[in-house]
This record gives structure tokens, C-alpha cells and sequence, in this order.
DNA sequence: AAACAAAATGTAAACGTTAACATTTGTGCT
DNA sequence: AGCACAAATGTTAACGTTTACATTTTGTTT
């Protein structure tokens, strides 16, 4: 009754009375097949409702059309247009997504990059769990064994040799505290994601540059945290219900400044109270009219980059990448 | 210098002078091979930098770990959660996500599935690009003769055979216009998504049924989008600019929502002027003070159902899931 | 120590495709 | 008509695994 099962290009070279190399040369390389032949085949894979075998393919062809994509948290909306910018740029050279969100957890990053390896994957994005400096994978020898190309994204693996796309970190920090400083505030909360982390490390460099520039004396509250939102509220909560009462808090990520908002407002004041002024843009708030000044990058641009080195790098393995930064802008 | 290639079982076979079989058995069922034996294979892989082939492994076995994931836009926070929740419960059971984010265009979509097909993944949750009656998706057949289980989400694809998870559609509508019109607004924009989507017909039909319980006069404009942003956006602003002034409005999704927001900005008012009512969360909008009151659904929970379905229905091809509905409910 | 079962390992083949090389068929030219 | 060459198709083998079945080794029982 049913067909039988999935057609395969044997199938087909039954039904034509042709080899399965001219029907796998009519799919692959079609001006290498007579017209008439060519249109047979052709007709007969619809018929058949053939799909061709990605794992045949690869497996004997020896390279696959997958790239994947590690990435720290998929519900961070920092990631979420970095991954369409991926998704868009690799599509339009056949390659597909195979993407893993490690939700912070070291094993799981490590799992993914085993998992990427055993697909053969013809390259890797990566943003990292951590980007403190003791940090070490144990997946880096491999990594480098298989001389897969990787690209890292936001967080750089001190000791890694891949290139990478990055942020403007110390230009931020500075700007940023250059812009409150200059705006009248001088007692600050500094929210940042881990002490080591040389991501606020640098952006913490920054501010106390510009601190320092500050010709008044000034004071700088620094409170640690993950990147993400639930922790970076609690500390602020915790640290606005002792009594303490900086002019402005300064989030050093999206998240970090979401979660200071909502404590902010869980003690019941606003930003007239306590300014705030965040590293990259806080989705929709000027929507609502209270847009967050921030130094902002342009996070698409990140992730095109990002997938156009990995890309390039693809095609020509003498391509040797260097880091990319991603110019930030202050936005008031 | 530099060990040679990938290592394969068979070099780590030749090593421990054992056959490819009895690795093979060593890493997938250790307990059938003894255990100093079992050591040294392992020891040997883990030397030689060892990593499965998973392209041979599913060629052999027939069954891969993959599982396709189509969805029509990932920078929409609506589908950002219910790809996390899908990506963690797929990983719990070892399988890993290919992505495919079709941007709204019926090609893709096409593409993608014909993708996944390649890829034997074991099964797919689809969110399609339109759920009007009149869209008959190519690939229908195919996926249907592959019997590869699927499950759909939000987006019902009117004449597949194929179980969902949905959300309440016609209660949304019907308890949204209930709210405003009780709190005694009378003149309504209501901004939905295609003309002919049923998801909006839906909408509307509850809609309508909140404003014929109405006692007084009501009147309700209309207008018709495609579940983004900048469109709604354009097509506010235009209603707003024409001198229209509803009581509120109230946008079948968050994109709408946003871009009726922006609108109403845009036009010099705000929320004082226009009541606005929402389905589904828009997210930080608690944060800046300014919740959107919404008929709000737990996207998240949508993601696991949808996921949990479809794991079940691949380990039984028996189970024959039926639609599933994610209730939702007020958040004034 | 024989007899037999269980445990451990092996042999052969196959999954669906493509690479490399070999052969046949067709075409234009003198 | 015969030759050279291009076009079209074919043969063989391999990619790295696993499945099904076969054989050998070990252990237990009496």
C-alpha cells in the first residue's frame, strides 16, 4: 500500500536503469548529466519524494554544512540578534544551525563542543562560559587538534588561539562613567558580572579612569555578580535596603541593569531618586519613555562579523583571523 | 610531528589489538566487554583525542539525535522562552537542536524541512509561517510519508495531520475585551495579525462576543498586520495621524503591543490618552512602571509541553498526542 | 574433568553516498 | 571512414559505524 520506505539514490537508479554515481552526479553536478537524463532522475526524485542522506553525504564526502553555535543563555536578549545575524549569514551559504545554550554551566559547554565535534562541524561560534583567566576547558586540546576553525564572540578564553569579535569593554566603562561624572553624580554602584571576569575587570578599568579624571572626590561602590538578572537584583536590593544611596547605578550588561531596575523600584523609588546607566541597550525602554542611557554596540553587526570570519575562514584554512572590536556608542 | 587525523575506533582498535567491534561494544555498552578491557579502550580513546562520528554512528544505526526546530522569528521574546525550554529538556535526553529560523518566508521554510529531512532528524516542532487556510506548504506531503513525528506549536497549520500545542485564542480575545470594556472604554483599535489568520479570527471572535455582552453602543476599528513590529507600528501611526481617537487598543501580540506603543509616542501621547491592552507579556514593561495589562500565556510551559510531546512520541510511535491548549490568564 | 552455559570477542556485511578512475558513446574534423 | 577528443556513464571501493550472527574463552556444576 504505503510506499515503501525512504527512497534512496539506489532507488532511484533502479528506476532509471542508471548507476546510483550518475544519479548522485545528476543531484550533485547536474551540466555533468545529459538533459534528458537529467530531467528523468530528476522527475523520479520527486516521484519518490527522495531527501537526500546529510549523513551518507557527509560521511563519505568527508565535510559537513553544519556550523555550531555555544552560547550562553538564549533568553538574553544580547544573544537573541546575534543568533539571527548567525542564522541569516550562514543560511545564505547552505550552512545550517546546530546551537546549544550551556544556561552558564561548564559541562554542558563541554558536552556541546564533544557533541560539535562528533557532527563534524564544519566550524564553531562560541561565546564562553566564563572569561576569567582560570578558566580552562577541557575541551581546548581537542579543539585545537581538529584545527576546526572557531570563532569566539563576547567572551574571550584568555589562553584560546581563535580569533574573536568583542566590545569596546575599557571604552564603555570609561565613557560611561565620563558621562555620569559630567552629568553631576559622584557617589556610583557599580553592578558587574564576576570579580575575574575580565570582561568588568576591563570595563571596571574604565570607570576608574574616568573616575579618576573626576577633579572632586568621588565615591565607587562595586557589587559582583553572574551577568544575569535574578542575582544582579538581589545584590542591589540587598545594597539599597541598607541604607546605602549612590546617585546612579551603573549595570554593566543588559541584564545587570534590568535586575537594578527592578530593584530600584522594589524599594520603592525611581530613576529620579538613583540614575542608571547601563553597557549595551535595555530593550524597549524608550517605548516607555524612559530610554536608559547607555554605551551601546551594535550586537547584529557582532554576530555578522562574527559568522563572516568563521565563513571565510571555512572556505580558505590559510585565512588567519584576527580579533575584530565592535565600536560601542553613548546613547543619552 | 602533529598526531595524523581524527582518530577513529578503528585506530584505537589496531591499538589495544582488538577488533572495531568490541570498541564500538566498549563505548556503547560497556558492560558486555570486561573490564580490562573496557580500561584500556577507553584510556586508548581518551589518548588519541577520540570523538564518535555521529554521521557514521546514524548512517548505521538508522536514528539520530537531532531534533529540528522551525520557528518563525527568533528575535521574538514570545518564541525565545520556548526555545529554551525546548533546548533544555532535548538536552536531557541527548538530543541536540537544529535551528532554523525562517524569517517569515514560505521558501525557507521549505528549506528547512527539506534540511531536517536530510538529517533523519528524529523529530520537529514547527511553528509555521502562516496559519491561514489558504496556505498548503509544499512539504506537506513529505513530512507526512516520512511519519517523522512533528508537533506544532502556536501556529496551526489547518489541514496537517500533526498535533500542537496552542494558546487560547478566542479566550484571549474575549477576556482582553471584557477587561477595557468594563473599565467603560467604548471605542477600540484592536491590531491583529493577517486578515485570514485563524490565530486573529480567533482573537477577534472573542473579541467581538466581549463587545455584543456590551449594553452600550461600542465601535471597534480594526486593522491587519503580520505579527510584527515595525508594521503595526506604520499602521498606528497612520490610524493615529488620520485623527482616529479609540479609548484603547489592543494588540493580538507583543511585537503589535510595541509597535502600537511606539505609535502612540510617536503621535504625542501616551498611555494616559490610549488605554493599551496586550496578549501575552510585554517583557520589562513592569520594570519601567508601565506593565502592560495583558491576557498573558506561560510561553515557557508551551515550549516544555510541546517538547515533552515530542519526545514521547518518538520512544513510542504508538502514543498519538492530541492538541494541547496553554491557558492564560488576566494580569492587570 | 566433562559438560554446558555465560561471557567475551570476532567475522562479515551493510547503512547511503561520493571519489577516483575506467569505459563507452557521441561529435567534429580531415 | 577513421581519428581524436569530449561527453556520458560505469566499476570499484571507501567513509566510520553498528547489526546479526559466529566463534572462542571463561566459569560453574557435578
Amino acid at each position: 500500500m504505503t510506499k515503501p520506505d525512504k527512497a534512496t539514490i539506489t532507488d532511484i537508479a533502479k528506476r532509471v536503469n542508471m548507476t546510483t554515481v550518475t544519479v548522485s552526479r545528476a543531484l550533485n553536478r547536474p551540466e555533468k548529466v545529459k538533459k534528458e537524463t537529467l530531467a528523468r532522475i530528476l522527475e523520479v526524485a520527486r516521484e519518490l519524494n527522495y531527501v537526500p542522506n546529510a549523513f551518507a553525504r557527509n560521511l563519505k564526502s568527508r565535510e559537513s554544512r553544519l556550523i555550531g553555535l555555544i552560547t550562553a543563555s538564549l533568553d538574553n536578549p544580547f544573544y537573541a540578534k546575534i543568533i539571527k545575524a548567525i542564522s541569516r549569514e550562514a543560511k545564505k551559504k547552505d550552512y545550517s544551525l546546530l546551537l546549544f545554550d550551556t544556561d552558564g554551566s561548564p559541562e554542558l559547554e563541554e558536552r556541546a563542543v564533544d557533541t560539535l565535534l562528533s557532527y563534524q562541524v564544519a566550524g564553531i561560534i562560541l561565546s564562553v562560559v566564563s572569561d576569567d583567566d582560570d578558566y580552562h576547558p577541557a575541551y581546548l586540546p581537542k579543539l585545537e587538534l581538529t584545527r576546526i576553525p572557531v570563532i569566539q564572540i563576547d567572551r574571550k578564553l584568555a589562553e584560546a588561539p581563535f580569533a574573536g569579535v568583542y566590545l569596546e569593554n575599557w571604552e564603555s566603562g570609561y565613557q560611561g562613567m565620563h558621562t555620569l561624572v559630567e552629568q553631576g553624580h559622584r557617589h556610583f554602584l557599580v553592578v558587574g558580572g564576576p570579580e575575574k571576569s575580565n570582561i568588568t575587570i576591563s570595563r571596571l578599568e574604565g570607570i576608574r579612569r574616568a573616575l579618576d579624571e573626576c577633579p572632586e572626590p568621588t565615591q565607587l561602590d562595586v557589587l559582583y555578580g553572574d551577568y544575569t538578572q535574578a542575582p544582579a537584583r538581589e545584590a542591589v536590593n540587598t545594597y539599597l535596603a541598607s541604607g546605602k544611596r549612590p546617585d546612579a547605578i551603573f549595570g554593566l550588561n543588559i541584564l545587570i541593569t534590568l535586575g537594578s531596575l527592578e530593584a530600584i523600584r522594589a524599594q520603592g523609588m525611581s530613576r529620579d531618586d538613583i540614575e542608571v546607566f547601563s553597557i549595551d541597550q535595555v530593550p524597549y525602554a524608550d517605548i516607555f519613555g524612559q530610554p536608559v542611557p547607555c554605551f551601546s554596540h551594535n550586537t547584529y553587526q557582532l554576530g555578522l562579523t562574527a559568522i563572516n570570519m568563521l565563513l571565510r575562514k571555512i572556505d580558505d584554512p590559510q585565512y588567519d583571523p584576527t580579533d575584530e572590536i565592535i565600536k560601542g556608542e553613548l546613547i543619552l
